[in-house]
Formats: C-alpha cells, sequence, structure tokens
DNA sequence: TGACTGCATTACTATATAGTGATATAGTTT
DNA sequence: AAACTATATCACTATATAGTAATGCAGTCA
C-alpha cells in the first residue's frame, strides 16, 4: 500500500459546472459591468453609457449573466433594471487582485534586486 | 449633489488582467489537472495518464498555467514535475463549490414547491 | 554512436463567443 | 392609431483557443 491519498473525483459535468462559472468572470466588459453595478441598480442604457460599450453587446452580456445567476433583473415601464444577485463574486475578484498585487508586488522587487537595487 | 457614490475605476488593462486570471480557470481540463495535481508533484506523464488527456494536450495547459503562475516546474533527468505554485486558487474553486451547492439546494426547493411539495 | 524516452512545440481543425448592425418586441406618449 | 423609446434578439464576422497528430529536442541507456 502506497502512501498515495486517494482524491475526491469530479464528474466531467461538475468540472463543467465550475469551469462555467469561472468563465463568466473570464471577460474584462463582463467585469465592467458588474463592478459598474456595484450595489446599485442600472438600467441597460446607463450601464451602455457607463461602459461605453455597444447597447446588443451589454444586453447579450447580462442575458448571460441573469442566466447564470450572477445579476437580477426587474422590468420597469420601458426599462430593465439590473442588480448583483450573488455577491459572492465580489469576493472571488478581491481574492484575484490581492494575489495578483503580491505577484506584480514580487515582480517588482526581484527587478529591482536584477538591476542591482 | 446627488448620493452616487463615486466608484474606483479598474483600467482596461487591470480589468483584462483579472479576467485572464479566471480564464485560467475557465476549462474543466485545467480545473481537472490542478484538482489531480492537488498537494503532490507529478510527471507530465503521470497526469497524461490520471486525467486521460493527451500529452500535447496536457501539456500546453501546463505551459499556460506556469505562465499565469499557478504551477511551478522542477526538470529532473527526461521528466518534468509539476506543483501547485499558488494555493488560492482552491480558495476560489471552494467558494464557487459552495455557491453552485447553495444554487442548487435552493432551487431543489423550488422545483418541489412547485410540483407540489 | 544510435536507439529510446519524456516533454515541448508546431501546424492544423473545429468550436465557441465577443462585438456589431439590423430588426423585433413591448411599453409609452401624443 | 402612429410615433417613439428601451431592451432583446438575430445574423454575421472576427478572433481565440481546445484538442490532436506530427515533429523537434534534450537527456538516458545500450
Amino acid at each position: 500500500m502506497t502512501a498515495k491519498k486517494k482524491k475526491h473525483e469530479f464528474t466531467d459535468e461538475a468540472l463543467e459546472l465550475i469551469a462555467s462559472r469561472f468563465r463568466v468572470l473570464a471577460e474584462p466588459m463582463r467585469l465592467k459591468i458588474l463592478h459598474t453595478l456595484g450595489d446599485d441598480e442600472m438600467s441597460v442604457t446607463e450601464l451602455v453609457e457607463a461602459t461605453g460599450a455597444g447597447q446588443a453587446n451589454v444586453s447579450k452580456h447580462l442575458a448571460m449573466m441573469l442566466d447564470a445567476g450572477i445579476v437580477a433583473r426587474r422590468k420597469e415601464g420601458l426599462s430593465t433594471y439590473y442588480r448583483i444577485a450573488d455577491e459572492t463574486i465580489f469576493d472571488l475578484c478581491e481574492m484575484v487582485c490581492a494575489r495578483l498585487g503580491e505577484r506584480l508586488a514580487t515582480h517588482h522587487q526581484a527587478i529591482k534586486r536584477f538591476s542591482g537595487r
């Protein structure tokens, strides 16, 4: 008997589910929309203006994120107001940002050291 | 003066950087490789056997994750041994899994209620 | 040296999707 | 009703990349 630890197996389906979650956050424009939304509720037009993206594009991203359960919407008259439905995405972003910050700092140190302090 | 909160702006570059980080985790096969690695150090051949993927494919994914600083490698003789270099990815995965679990549970409840308890 | 092995890389195909202009749809105003 | 507005959707193009077979290459062994 080796010391090999039997790992918990993920089905391909589960892996695809997790990956698809990350895929939502893997586009700069979607991150921009999410960050622009923040704690507020905003109409599509407002988001279009704030992000500078095309209306069709914003609508498509919103529809995608609605389907993923990351945003929610409320229709009122002609407008549709979107808001964040899953606050945990901000935690994910913060973790990534923190890690990126560390890496950059490390690189910075390394470069300083390399170039002779 | 409105109550609108001035949001911290991200540059397009920063957004792209964050997105690219998520993009690494947005592929089932990469998640599989990372999860297979776990705390161990494994050669490419071992990873190929464990994942069932093609050798070229595994190599490409590993090269990509090496570049992203998520794995590290050590060459010994003919073999190259890879290991996790950034443990925080597991925290990210756990957060996503937890959230997915919640969502599934909620949906399950909703379906039960809809179908008459 | 030559045969072999493990990994990386290249060239290619297939697929997914971001962005965009045009159009459809539904609610509003006149 | 007709005109207008906000959003969603469609059709399309361009681009990125996952997977794969073939090849390159460096280290090992006979």
